[in-house]
Parts: structure tokens; sequence; C-alpha cells
DNA sequence: CACTAATCATTAGCCGACTAACTAATAGAG
DNA sequence: CTCTATTAGTTAGTCGGCTAATGATTAGTG
């Protein structure tokens, strides 16, 4: 059906998002990570302890959207919310045992589909690709910046 | 903050997909078209009156997702369901006039937007680009078809 | 010092996507 | 021809994202 019709490359970028996120989801099914969630575990992770408004900022996720998936992870027991020593507004994110086990999951599972992502590339190709989508990040930054 | 810390292919993607997904709705804030619509349409200018079913493989997206997003799209006057003439569990859907215009909106705006995404690309890098995340999707849509 | 402005987080309400369970209608097997 | 299986679509409930409005707390200004 797709035949004699060539395929926007947003189009395609738009179904490898989609099936990425379809199969990380599938592979962390033992582990109540939603398809949300692996961002934030992941910069948990990197630094735990900090606040909604960071890691909101750190996603390119508004805080409303953060103030939800926490309270659900909580929840699941893979985080917890700590007050600030300082300031009593900000509300600080650490991950719990069972957030780490979780983490470690992901980032296996993140590591076995990127291989299959990249599966016939060539190590230039990979270099240029990645190149070649920072580009069209910046791009799209750009006219961000002209609404402000 | 991102300085030693280098981002993920798919990361970067993702942002991509989410800021051209933004831009779009920005661009047709005045037509009542949301971020999930504009491949409805789109697939509709090409063909008028498929059914459900087919607009959702072709959408790469649940029939449940279709049912909602078009009877909001009935209520915003963009487009209206008919009944199959053989098959009285078909349901078929047709632009109306409002979404015609909506849908040249639609096609202006992407347009616009691919061209910035595009901006600085030479034609060799472009037509590579395509290949590679088009095999970027192969190589997702193989692993797919494993579990089946 | 008091009052205003800015900041962090939450809530409510909407759109988009999914699964699971359901209804209605057609297709097929016996 | 009847009964079952399949197919098209809908509904309910969940997660992820957004905006807009609100509450609390801190920072700043006069």
């Amino acid at each position: 059906m797709d035949i004699y019709q060539s395929d926007s490359v947003m189009q395609i970028l738009s179904r490898v998002f989609k099936l990425h996120r379809r199969h990380l989801h599938e592979l962390l099914q033992n582990y109540e990570v939603y398809p949300g969630q692996p961002p934030l575990l992941i910069r948990l992770s990197e630094r735990d302890g900090q606040s909604q408004h960071e890691l909101a900022a750190q996603m390119r996720v508004k805080p409303a959207t953060l103030t939800v998936m926490i309270t659900r992870m909580e929840k699941t027991g893979l985080l917890r919310r700590g007050a600030d020593s300082k300031d009593q507004r900000v509300s600080r994110v650490y991950l719990t045992d069972k957030g780490h086990q979780a983490t470690t999951a992901v980032k296996k599972a993140l590591r076995e589909i990127e291989e299959t992502c990249l599966k016939g590339f060539l190590t230039e190709e990979k270099l240029l690709f990645r190149r070649l989508l920072l580009q069209m990040y910046e791009n799209l930054k750009d006219i961000e910046e002209q609404f402000d």
C-alpha cells in the first residue's frame, strides 16, 4: 500500500520513536515501569535527590507532568519524595531500592534496543546520523526561541 | 549541565519528535487541529472515505484511539462519519469543507517545518539520513515480528 | 518591615495512546 | 441453514503530555 507514496522523514522518525517506546515497555513488563518513566529513572540514577523542577527541565517536560508521574511512581514504590532542608517549596526525589533495581533493568534494555536500532550501521554512519539528528534538533530549537 | 554527558541517539530523536509536534501545533492554532490529528487529515486528503480500520493501520495506531479522535473531530466539524453501503460494521470517514481547509494549512505547516529541520543539510545528507532512519525502523520492526 | 513579585509544586481538565472487555454484524464450517 | 468464529467499532480505565488556575513559600523592593 505504501508503494507509490514516499513517507516523509518526520513520519518515519515518529514511527521509530513509537516502536522504540513500545519495545522498551515490553522489556520492562516485570518491573512496573511505564513508558514515560525510564528517562526519570535514568536522571535520578545519575544524580539522586534532584528537585522536580530540575528534573522537568532535563526531561523537557512540564512540572505538572512530573507531579503526576512521581505520585504514581511513589505508589508503585520506585521512588520517594523528600523535603528540601532550606526551601520548603521544593520537594526532592529519591530512588528506592526497587527503583535502583528497575533502573538497572532500564539501562540494560536501552542498551539492547540501541544495539538493535543500529544493526548494520557503519561506525561513520552512526556518527553522521547522530550529528544530523543533533543539527535537526538545533534547527527546531532556533525557531523555538523566536517565539520568546 | 549536559556538557560532560553525551545524550543517546534515541534521546535526541525523542526531542526532535516532541519539538516537531509542538511547532506543528503552534502553527495550527487557528484551525482547531490538535497534535495527533494531522496524520489523519493527511491520509483522508489522499483518499477520502476510508474505514477506521484502514486508517488505524496506516497511522500505526489502535482502532480504539481513532474512535475517540474521530468523535472529537466530528464535534469540531473537521470530518464526518458515513455508513458503508455493503458492510454495516464499518464506518467510513470523510473530510468536511472545514477539514479540507485545515488539511491545506497542515500541509503548508509541514512543508515549513520540514524545511526548517533540514536547514543546512546537503542533498546527500538528506538522502543518507532518510536511508538510515528507514533502516532503523526496519531493525525495530524485525524484533517486533519475533513476538508474533 | 510589609507588601509585592517570582518560584515550586499541585490540581483540574483536555488530547493522544494503549489494553481489555464488550457489542454488533458478517463470514464460514458443518 | 444454523451455529460459531472472525471482524469493525465502541467503551472504560490507565499512563503521558499539555495549559491554566491555584496554593505555599521565598525573594525583593520600597
